[in-house]
DNA sequence: GCTTTCGTG
């Protein structure tokens, strides 16, 4: 297999993109367009310049005067930072003066800011408190091609506030294939009537950016195999293409470990010295020591590889590829409206991420892709992936529409519309946690409160239930804790054995949510000085560091509604949770009903089999390895989470409960029953 | 017997 020839198995696209040139060429024609048409959407290619040079022309041509803001959102926490400090640096000032950027926890601007860098979800928070965005003059939705919800949300708001704001600036930045339908949806009445005046209201224009030219090969037959061919591509690059590190795709942290296994062994040549191939990973989950790693540059005479999920399609940038191979696949989450439950299926890639992983071959030299699939595959891939909001639990959403003051969420302008199921589901849930009334209008204070605090529905519901319960210190620590999404514990490959019994240390009789909330207070009195705590412990001292942030956040929230948190009484008491303390029985009870009166919708039964049942429905559960319940007997439990993923469907996060618990904090969703 | 990736004063 490792002989095959590289000329012999791909063939040469028929097309190739045209050679590009840079931004400033095109800034007077920009600076017309925004100045004649509301909208204006930019093509432009990563690495253009777009989102560095386009701020700073409008800054000069007059778009902050009156002390307006220049306000552009970016899908990713550090994409906002690093382009607002590369801008600042241009610009000439420091960060947080003239040029600044805010995300969560970190706000970095001043009295003086005229260009602010901002994520995409803070920006639709902003509008929650100033519903026009009046203090922005011009609105850059940078990347919006990926079609985030929160970049969808904001665009419908957006089209809104524009009918009250004429004077309002936006700018769409997009990929090519996607451009025409943002114009089409500016230019479309929405369904709250006409816009204002004649004459087009969006145009289009092509910044063509610096990239260098990237020959795109096919397979000639389809592989049986991709991760075989994947590793046999990359050993036929090192042997007979010209210099330049690799870049592979691949869908997960299993085959990428498999992957760099397999390169290490077959590139490894008996007696003739260190091999010359150096194979590395890189995926979400992998520490942060272990991620550097793939940003060094390779020793002398060593090519590096390095094999991704497609956290390196758009996130992680790394210099010097010069080769991309493509297997073709990525893994995609889905919610089913029916059954509320989660899948996670490897899928083929749209077109739209197939020339996204192409791209990264040539940011600094000319680069080649070699993808693992036919021409003809490639064809009958369809344009762009399915948008987020058509595929997610869309609760939270809901909650945040109803609260910006849009009462018909069926109505409100989507880039495109999720299913009605997906709304319909939504409703019924917030209903039952009591955050809508039966004329489907967002209850206050509850409701309102509910959409305000940054967990999702059910965690909000049981926060706001926990000073009832007497638990409130505990509860913030769980819902931050549970917000970090198991990312709180390491995984070294190899060393599952002893992270289990790390996470053993900490383990609660009751269940998974009591012992985060030991995890944490452990880590509050004693770990949060000593980084030697969290290695001995295996918890990720980043994440817990995070996790600091999130229940300070959300303290504060609370202390803002007028709910006091008295945290002296839980500070310092590592053990007042577990079962096994004296007299801590109450506590974990108050914790455990608090979390019913939130999580009674993910309710389950166990089988004498082990697995569980929910209340409604014969779909089989299985905890997840991971839980402290994995291969323990309970009776009834809620859980946080249900995600499907190969043949099984797991829940995560599981605490047990009394069955009659449900029928006193949801008597109405269980009233059957 | 195990998670693609983002994100919320």
């Amino acid at each position: 297999m490792a002989d095959l020839d590289l000329g012999a198995a791909f063939i040469p696209a028929l097309h190739k993109p045209a050679a590009l040139l840079p931004i400033a060429k095109h800034r007077e024609a920009l600076l017309y367009l925004v100045e004649t048409s509301p909208v204006t959407i930019v093509i432009g290619q990563t690495g253009s310049g777009k989102s560095t040079q386009i701020p700073q022309f409008l800054e000069q041509a007059g778009w902050c005067a009156d002390g307006k803001v220049i306000g552009i959102t970016q899908p990713r926490r550090v994409a906002a930072t690093t382009v607002a400090i590369r801008v600042a640096e241009e610009y000439g000032c420091e960060v947080g003066q003239e040029v600044g950027y805010s995300i969560r926890f970190e706000d970095v601007t001043s009295e003086r800011t005229r260009i602010k860098f901002l994520t995409d979800g803070l920006l639709v928070r902003e509008a929650l408190v100033d519903p026009l965005l009046s203090r922005y003059s011009v609105i850059m939705v940078d990347e919006a091609h990926e079609r985030s919800v929160s970049s969808d949300i904001l665009l419908g708001l957006l089209k809104k506030i524009r009918r009250k704001r004429p004077e309002l600036r936006i700018i769409v930045s997009s990929a090519t294939l996607q451009a025409e339908g943002f114009r089409r949806f500016f230019e479309e009445t929405g369904g709250d009537g006409p816009g204002p005046g004649p004459g087009p209201v969006a145009s289009i224009i092509s910044l063509e950016g610096r990239t260098h030219p990237i020959d795109v090969l096919y397979l000639e037959k389809p592989a049986e195999d991709y991760l075989d061919k994947a590793v046999s591509t990359v050993l036929d690059i090192h042997a007979s293409e010209g210099p330049g590190d690799i870049l592979v795709f691949l869908t997960g942290r299993d085959e990428i470990e498999q992957a760099v296994q397999a390169v290490s062994e077959r590139s490894a040549r008996p007696g003739a010295g260190p091999p010359s191939l150096l194979p590395l990973p890189l995926y979400a989950g992998l520490h942060a020591d272990q991620q550097m790693y793939v940003f060094e540059p390779a020793p002398a005479g060593c090519r590096k590889v390095v094999f991704a999920t497609n956290i390196a399609e758009a996130s992680v940038t790394i210099d010097g590829v010069a080769y991309v191979v493509d297997a073709g696949f990525v893994k995609v989450r889905a919610y089913n409206p029916q059954t509320g439950i989660e899948s996670l299926t490897t899928t083929p890639v749209s077109k739209a991420s197939a020339a996204q992983r192409a791209g990264r071959a040539g940011r600094t030299r000319p680069g080649k892709c070699f993808r693992l699939y036919t021409e003809e595959a490639y064809l009958a891939l369809p344009d762009a992936a399915a948008p987020e909001v058509q595929r997610t639990n869309l609760a939270p959403v809901v909650l945040q529409l109803k609260a910006l003051g849009i009462d018909n969420v069926l109505r409100f302008d989507f880039l495109t519309p999720p299913p009605a199921e997906l709304l319909a589901r939504a409703l019924e849930l917030l209903y039952a946690l009591g955050a809508l009334d039966e004329y489907a209008k967002l209850t206050r204070p509850l409701g309102l409160r509910m959409a305000e605090l940054a967990v999702e529905p059910m965690m909000a519901k049981a926060l706001l239930a926990a000073p009832g319960f007497g638990c409130l210190g505990e509860m913030l620590t769980i819902a931050a804790m549970t917000s970090l999404g198991g990312g709180a514990w390491v995984q070294h490959e190899g060393e599952r054995k002893r992270s289990e019994s790390a996470r053993r240390r900490f383990a609660a009789d009751e269940g998974d949510h009591l012992t985060l909330l030991n995890a944490y207070q452990a880590f509050a009195t004693r770990g949060r000085k000593e980084a030697r705590f969290c290695q001995e412990n295996l918890l990720n001292f980043k994440a817990m560091a995070r996790a600091v942030s999130i229940r300070a956040q959300l303290k504060r929230y609370l202390e803002r509604f007028g709910i006091p948190v008295d945290d002296a009484e839980t500070r310092g008491s590592s053990s007042t949770a577990t079962a096994t303390a004296p007299g801590s029985q109450s506590k974990a009870e108050q914790i455990r009903r608090c979390l019913t009166a939130g999580y009674f919708a993910h309710a389950a039964r166990m089988q004498p089999d082990g697995t569980f049942r929910p209340v409604s429905g014969s779909t089989v559960l299985h905890a997840h390895p991971s839980s402290v319940l994995f291969n323990r007997k309970a009776d009834w439990v809620v859980f946080h989470e249900v995600v499907e993923t190969g043949d099984k469907t797991f829940i995560r996060d599981i605490t047990k409960i009394e069955k009659s618990w449900l029928l006193e904090y949801a008597p109405e969703y269980y009233k059957a029953g």
